[in-house]
DNA sequence: GCCAAACCTTGATTCAAATCAAGAATTACA
DNA sequence: TGTAATTCTTGATTTGAATCAAGGTTTGGC
């Protein structure tokens, strides 16, 4: 599953690939609710997910900020504390029982230093990512609860059948009530 | 000034810095009111601000959308247009008359096959924008307008000496008026 | 230094989304 | 499969930010 998705990277040869796969020591398999990584604990894993759901989200004393879901072949991680080592503000918790394949920081590190085309790959991935987010800060910005609803729908139509629509309504900044009365 | 702060970064040798600096190539000078990027145009450049203060926004049918600004010693760029050559969504404005300096997407991706310690230091910088961009995600969702006053006066206190506040307002995703009523 | 344009402030009013509430539907899992 | 917990829907009401409006202030450019 992982496998052949990193086949299909132009970037990586048969033996990359070869290479990288055994770094994917950990296997997790988490149930509903319970938590990836919570707040206070520095992130050491990027994770696959191979099974399942998952929320990312900031816990604050008056509600919790959805910041982003996690889904089969997509990749998820607390990145803040994974990059900068130190504690995690944000709580990736399972939505249904989920099954993740987990790569350490510091494998991850080991290889981008060992394989050049590593290095690239993963300069690759954070480009998609900061794109993704700037799309994002657009949507959030705009202040028709109607618009913003419209091109989560149009990016990410699946979201709508793997995530319950509170998680999703939040990730909007709106109300349940309002997505339900606008979808 | 692109050299000192280059100097500190500790990945680079001297002899990094010197193959680095030649490839800052054009000079400009753009008067209040110029555009270094429109709509439409894809993006060749990654510039460097000396001088001034800019603004990048998506323009819409109903009202711009302010998703960031420039100043002395940062970067800009369409991010999204630079990374895929598709023509770009979002506009770049001068606020004031500002002077860059500017790269080449062809020099700066060369520079990176040829030295990998730029692969590295331009993934770090992309790893500082998007721990950047979660923060601003966060800050976005927040419901209360006097919140997202208070994290951005303290992440970016400077930003109010150098932007028109209707601006600020608009990247706030607040109007003008709320802003001058919660300062 | 002067003038026009741009920007900011303050007040009155409107309106759309949040809140409050309660019942219906769906889902988890024993 | 049955039952409790969770999630979703719909309606009534409240509320706070947007809008509209107008006067004051700052800024840019000649």
């Amino acid at each position: 599953m992982l496998a052949s998705l990193l086949n299909q990277v132009p970037l990586f040869t048969p033996d990359d690939v070869e290479a990288f796969l055994p770094l994917w020591k950990k296997r997790y398999t988490v149930n509903r609710g319970d938590f990836l990584i919570r707040e206070g604990q520095v992130e050491q894993h990027l994770y696959f997910v191979e099974s399942g759901a998952l929320r990312l989200y900031l816990p604050t004393p008056d509600e919790d900020i959805c910041v982003g879901f996690a889904y089969p072949n997509t990749l998820i991680t607390s990145f803040p504390s994974l990059v900068t080592q130190t504690p995690s503000l944000y709580c990736i918790q399972a939505l249904r029982r989920s099954e993740l394949l987990a790569i350490s920081k510091t494998d991850f590190d080991l290889i981008q230093e060992k394989r050049p085309v590593f290095g690239k790959f993963w300069r690759m991935e954070l480009e998609k990512a900061l794109v993704g987010k700037i799309e994002r800060e657009v949507d959030l910005q705009l202040p028709d609860p109607a618009q913003r609803l419209e091109r989560l729908l149009r990016r990410s139509p699946h979201i709508f059948q793997l995530v319950p629509k509170k998680y999703i309504a939040s990730y909007l900044r709106m109300t349940p009530e309002t997505l339900s009365r606008i979808m």
